[in-house]
Order: structure tokens, then C-alpha cells, then sequence
DNA sequence: ACCTGAACACCGTTCAAGT
DNA sequence: ACCTGAACACCGTTCAAGT
């Protein structure tokens, strides 16, 4: 029963549980409510003892995030098929972006961790089965992860409940059907259609970027 | 002389006067400073104050973030070219999210003010001139605004200065030449072909994205 | 070496009180 | 009706002091 209260003995504060604990803390509670305070406050520990481990809260903020985005290459083996491969590792990006909010901090910079810098390699390992040349392969990267990581962020706000969202489309479209038939004459005729699912509309875009950017496959990979 | 000091006067705060200062300062110091404290000084006023023109600070910024984005329709006038007018529309709404960081601050949610309206009213109606059913125009709308906005606020963090972007781009090329070859070997043959520039990056994948999402352009306005 | 305590300079928001 | 003053419950960060 000595080691019951670890958190309040000296040393015990590590890199590693302070980012573990945040991690946790954001996926219980979200992003929005998360602060330097609050983690400190769960650890038992004074606010500015996390100083000595990260030089600021970016920092941190930075480890956490890639530690959230983990999950997306965990397990991950390639096919003989690398368009699949990199629908794959968009599509888990996405999921996961979704649905941890600490995951969103990535958006503000790369964090040049550890997970991060897996998708890439998966990536362009896979345009380089394509046969794309290392300009094109590059290219192709950068949109496609601008794309995915653009969508999240917009799209992570409503992510949280499926009613929730059902219901914020519907006033939406409302919104839209109430336009004046002066001002907004094909806004107000597109009304009913608007607003097909933000999955839906990230798929579309997704198709058309792949089609566009990637050669076909192999002919003995088909 | 007797209206010099405006600002102490009663019943001259308006959701206008307000609306303008915020929108004057963040173009001046970024959105990051910003404060409802901060507008509040500047208009020589109690914080208290604003809460009697607007509800909370997300009401006001509602309203400056669409005010910011203004410029991009305003003296637009349709072409005899859908695709032309598309283009023209995005590209000017993705330069003016970089330009001002008040623009920014509609990636939160639709504001459903006048000028994000008119920006809606311009692209269902120049997909409608082209002949696409409401459902696919509809689609087509949602995935190029999702589209041009993430990649903006992706981008607008190096979007201040092209040396600071330049520089910055180096350094990160710099990163992924220092990986391990075991780990990373494809990252690591690639490091001199990433970062080909973000205004590259999103004008490939803007060409994708309507090459795929639109229709040809009727032959008798070719 | 690592953590604490107190302080600094901020936030958004509420509410009774003034004019 | 519109604004002020004071207060509440927070922030991130710094730095001297303790152990």
C-alpha cells in the first residue's frame, strides 16, 4: 500500500504519463474543455511541474496528437493492391479524427512523431508500386492528406452524435428552404438536397481524387 | 468638437461599429490575439457592454467571419462559362481565407449570413447553367466547399509571409532527409520532392476535384 | 533534480448597480 | 435602455523557494 498514492511522490512524473492522462482526458471530455490545469490537476501535481517535461503546452498538445493518430497504421500490412492500400489508410485516418478529438491537433502542424510519419511512408510506398515518379508520388501525398485531414477538421465538430447531426442537417436545409425566391432563387430549389451526409461528400471526393491523381493498377494486380 | 470622443458616448456602440473594429484589429494582429476584452478597450467600453449587442463572443465572431469573407462576391457577374465562374469564385474565397484571418473563423459552421449565401447562390446556380440535376449539383457544392475551406485552414498558418513559408518548408524537407533508411526508406527517398508549395498542392487537387464533379461545358460556349 | 507556491497578465460571462 | 463595476471561475507561463 506504499505505492498506492504515486501520484504526489517525487519522480513519478514522466513524459509518458502525462500524455497518456491527456489522451484520456480528451476522449472522455473533448478538446474544447482540456487545459494544462485541468491534466495537472488530475495528476495531483502543480501546474507548473509540467514544465519541466514539455516546453509548452503546443508541445505537448503535439505528442498527444500523434499519440492519438496511432491507432491508424497499428496492425497495418500492405496489399499487393496499393490503391486499396492508401483508400485504407485515408479512410482509418479519417475514422479515427473523427472520433478522438485529440486527434484534431494534428491539423495544426505536423508533428514529425512517430505515427505521423508511418502514413507517409505507407503512402508513398504505395504510389511507388504505382511506378509514380517521386514528384508525382509527393504531389498526390500532399492533396490527398490535405483533403482527409481538411475534412476532419471541418466535419469533427458534428461527428460527435448521429441524431445530433440527422438534426443539424434538417434545421440546415430549413435554413435554405426559407431563402428569399428574389435573392437566392437556386439555393432555395436546391434546398431538399443539400447536405447529403458528410460521409457521403467526403467519399465523393475522396473517388475523385484517386481517380485523378493515382495510375491505374498494375494489370497482375488486378 | 462636441462629437470628437464618440466612444464614451451612450447608444453609439452598435453591432456595426463593433463588427468593424474586430474585423480592423484581427486584420492587424491576427485572430490568435484577438479578445472580446481586446475590442472592448479599443472602443473605449466595459466588456459587459458588447453583451447587449451580441449574445456571446461565438455570435460576434459569426458576423465578422462573414463580413471577412465579402470580397469574394462582391462585383461578381456571372460569365457564360459555369466552370469559369466556379473557379473564379473558389480560388478568391481560398485567397481571401488566407489573406485575412477573420475569414478563418467560418470553418466553424456555416454563418449563414449574406455573403456566405451569395457564394452558395453563385455555384448552384453556375452547376445548374451546366446542366447537372439538383442531387449532383448539390453533392458537387458540398465537396468543392469542403474542399477549398479545409485546405485554407490547413494552410493559412504559413500563409503570413512567402519568405517565413519558404523557409519553413526547407527546414520540414530537412526533417524527412534525416530519417532512418530501415524505417523510412520511401519518405527518406522522396524528402527532396514534398513541400512542392501549398497554392501547387491545391490548385492539382482543385483541377481533380472539378474535372470529375462537373460536367463539360455545353459546346456553344466553349 | 524535481516539484511547490505565489504571482502575473490575461480570458469569457454574469449581475446588481448606476445614469 | 444602455452602460459600468465588481466579481466569478477560469487560462498559460514564470520564477524564486523548498525538499
Amino acid at each position: 500500500m506504499v505505492e498506492k498514492k504515486t501520484r504526489s511522490q517525487r519522480g513519478h512524473l514522466t513524459r509518458d504519463l502525462i500524455c497518456q492522462t491527456s489522451l484520456e482526458m480528451i476522449h472522455k471530455d473533448g478538446l474544447a474543455s482540456f487545459s494544462l490545469r485541468a491534466v495537472a490537476k488530475k495528476l495531483g501535481v502543480d501546474p507548473a511541474a509540467l514544465y519541466r517535461h514539455y516546453e509548452d503546452l503546443d508541445d505537448l498538445l503535439r505528442e498527444v496528437g500523434d499519440r492519438a493518430i496511432a491507432p491508424v497504421t497499428k496492425g497495418f500490412v500492405a496489399s499487393d493492391n496499393p490503391h486499396w492500400d492508401i483508400r485504407r489508410v485515408l479512410t482509418k485516418l479519417r475514422k479515427v479524427m473523427l472520433g478522438s478529438g485529440a486527434a484534431l491537433v494534428t491539423a495544426s502542424g505536423p508533428t514529425r512523431h512517430a505515427s505521423e510519419l508511418q502514413i507517409t511512408e505507407i503512402m508513398l510506398n504505395a504510389c511507388q508500386r504505382l511506378g509514380m515518379p517521386p514528384t508525382e508520388a509527393a504531389m498526390a501525398y500532399h492533396v490527398l492528406i490535405e483533403y482527409v485531414v481538411g475534412s476532419a477538421v471541418l466535419d469533427a465538430p458534428l461527428a460527435s452524435s448521429k441524431a445530433n447531426r440527422a438534426a443539424t442537417y434538417r434545421k440546415w436545409r430549413a435554413d435554405y428552404a426559407a431563402l428569399s425566391p428574389e435573392d437566392y432563387p437556386v439555393s432555395l430549389a436546391h434546398a431538399s438536397y443539400l447536405y447529403p451526409g458528410s460521409d457521403n461528400v467526403f467519399q465523393t471526393g475522396l473517388d475523385a481524387l484517386l481517380a485523378h491523381l493515382l495510375p491505374p493498377v498494375p494489370v497482375d494486380h488486378q
